[in-house]
RNA sequence: GGCCCCUUCGUCUAGCGGUCUAGGACUCCGGCCUUUCACGCCGGCAACACGGGUUCAAGUCCCGUAGGGGUCACCA
């Protein structure tokens, strides 16, 4: 039997991370194993924006690489995939649950079902339904009728009996029958609830392990009961440890998102997020762009591999000490088995240390065409970009080493296109660099002169020539480098100086250390 | 409150009866490297929730207790 599995969100606007790892672990699972993977729309409760709410959740798991066999977008033999359109097979299924006993019609009124439940509660006993209003008879169906009343449609639950249900992460998970409630299935105006519609769903779409968050463990026995009753053969369940909220153990939750910002390394990476998107004058949604949604890293642009690597190892591991693992290597090596069964909360900062490792493997090539949108973006750079931007991006690159931690820092180096007057200073780097040193401006200016003469401007000939003008001067190397950097980027902070010279290339090189000196007052008014 | 689930360093985890004076990773703290920043390198702090069993031997099996969590909708 082929192995499906499948991911029902419901369209909500966006995907949050423990819905990409419920996901991801539903993707690995099949396409290890040569099976499906599907996505299914969970919309029976009706929404008129139904696309809308979809998109970024399509889009979320595209940019992962996260692809699905049958779907929306992509159709296939079980289409359609929107629960929303496939209500004729719930009704048909309403209809054989009734016939065959295993529902019923209820005609009670939410507040009187409420009443016995209160009522129970106060009693201290466990609330089960006494099936006052049920209508087993046509009879008593008009006669309820009569009353006023309309009625929704039960499951007629076993009352004895235990459910043992074999759980591929928990094990043996055992369920007293009396215990389950007369769970509606189908409301009074004739739509039908998630329950039957999973079940009905997961069976035609031949789905043959559901693959869920932990929430969904106390479903599963109504869920069961569902599909024996219709008489199908039931998938295999595998309940996934729920992830959880950094620093606390209670599930990561969509309508908290304001609260995760308080975190002090999500405030920071928010923080760090914004700064590129201000940048880019790009408007975002100041609810929703956070860490905990997927579309945030999509817009700072981080690698959906290092994403998924992080999300593997958040309730999966393979062993002692392996912990980097490419696209292939997860669908070799993913296994239900290696599933933990306690919450993990999700870190920021250990993801961030795989967004590092992976970005540090990545050729500059590659980083050079992730980063180019962005400078695009910012109209740094035109679209298509001229022919010298290409060598010069990549020398950026390069030069940057590890200091692009995602594609959109590209933005912390755009000094390198900014014209000599536009360029502003750092009052502090200019007082501590160019102001106190008394010998600061005459070794810049005959540092200045000696750079002026190099017959090629890369990187080992300014090496080269500072090394020769220190050797000279009798100074320290510290005495010139500090000086040159602030005169020439406005910072105390940077690339290396021969790198960041040698990208700015002769003219600008020296037109910056002439501005400097030319007494220009760095400090106003464009300064800062 | 009922039912169900979970419990190894602050966090993610390894451990499937002896090789555990409990290993790795992140964070944190030292140090090294160094023209700044970052990276990198070296070192350090830090955990088997508790109590009973079973066994020659328990982090590992069993039972309790405690704690944490999930769920109890005409939401999904």
């Amino acid at each position: 039997m082929p192995i499906r599995t499948r991911f029902a969100p419901s369209p909500t606007g966006y995907l949050h991370i423990g819905g990409v790892r419920t996901a991801l672990f539903n993707w690995l699972f099949a396409k290890g194993q040569g099976g499906q993977f599907l996505l299914r729309i969970d919309d029976t409760d009706a929404n008129r924006n139904v696309e809308e709410a979809l998109t970024p959740i399509l889009d979320g798991f595209r940019w992962l690489g996260i692809d699905w066999d049958e779907g929306p977008q992509v159709g296939g033999p079980h289409a359609p995939y929107y629960q929303s359109q496939r209500t004729d097979i719930y009704q048909q299924a309403v209809r054989q649950l009734l016939l065959s006993g295993a529902a019923y019609r209820d005609f009670a009124r939410p507040e009187e079902i409420a009443a016995q439940r209160d009522a129970a509660q106060q009693a201290g006993e466990p609330f089960t339904y006494n099936r006052q209003w049920m209508a087993d008879t046509d009879v008593r169906a008009a006669q309820f009728e009569a009353e006023g009343r309309t009625s929704v449609v039960r499951l007629k639950m076993p009352r004895e009996g235990e459910l043992i249900l074999d759980d591929l992460v928990r094990g043996e998970v055992r369920f007293q029958w009396a215990r389950e409630q007369d769970h509606v299935i189908q409301r009074a105006d004739g739509s039908c609830l998630y329950h039957l519609a999973t079940v009905v769903d997961d069976h035609a779409m031949e789905i043959s392990h559901v693959i869920r968050a932990e929430e969904h463990l106390s479903n599963t026995p109504r869920q069961i009961f569902i599909a024996q009753q219709l008489g199908y053969s039931l998938p295999r369940f595998a309940h996934l440890p729920y992830v959880a909220e950094p620093g606390s153990k209670h599930k990561l939750s969509k309508r908290k998102l304001d609260k995760y910002l308080k975190i002090r390394e999500f405030a920071q990476l928010k923080e760090h997020g914004q700064r590129i998107t201000d940048r880019l004058s790009r408007v975002v949604d100041a609810d929703t762009f956070n860490p905990v949604i997927i579309d945030f890293y999509e817009q700072i642009g981080f690698l959906p591999d290092a994403i998924l690597n992080y999300l593997l190892l958040l309730g999966w591991s393979f062993d002692a000490s392996r912990e980097d693992f490419t696209r292939a290597e997860m669908l070799e090596h993913f296994t239900l088995q290696r599933v933990n069964k306690g919450p993990a909360s999700f870190d920021v900062q250990k993801l961030l240390t795989f967004q590092d490792r992976a970005m540090q493997g990545l050729p500059p090539k590659q980083k050079v065409a992730m980063m180019l949108p962005y400078l695009q973006q910012a109209h740094l750079v035109s679209d298509p970009p001229s022919c010298e931007v290409g060598p010069k991006v990549r020398q950026i690159v390069e030069a940057a080493g590890d200091r692009l931690q995602v594609a959109g820092d590209i933005l912390d180096y755009t000094d390198f296109f900014t014209a000599v007057d536009q360029l502003s200073y750092d009052k502090k780097a200019v007082e501590k660099r160019l102001h106190k040193p008394e010998d600061a401006i005459a070794l810049l200016t005959s540092f200045r002169d000696r750079l002026a003469q190099l017959d090629s401007f890369d990187v080992e000939s300014v090496d080269r020539c500072m090394h020769q003008f220190v050797e000279a001067e009798e100074i320290k190397i510290g005495q010139i480098v500090h000086a040159v950097r602030v005169a020439t980027t406005g910072k105390s902070v940077g690339f290396g100086i021969f790198d960041t010279l040698a990208i700015l290339g002769r003219e600008q090189t020296l037109a910056r250390i002439d501005r400097v000196l030319g007494g220009d007052s760095l400090l106003s008014p464009t300064g800062i």
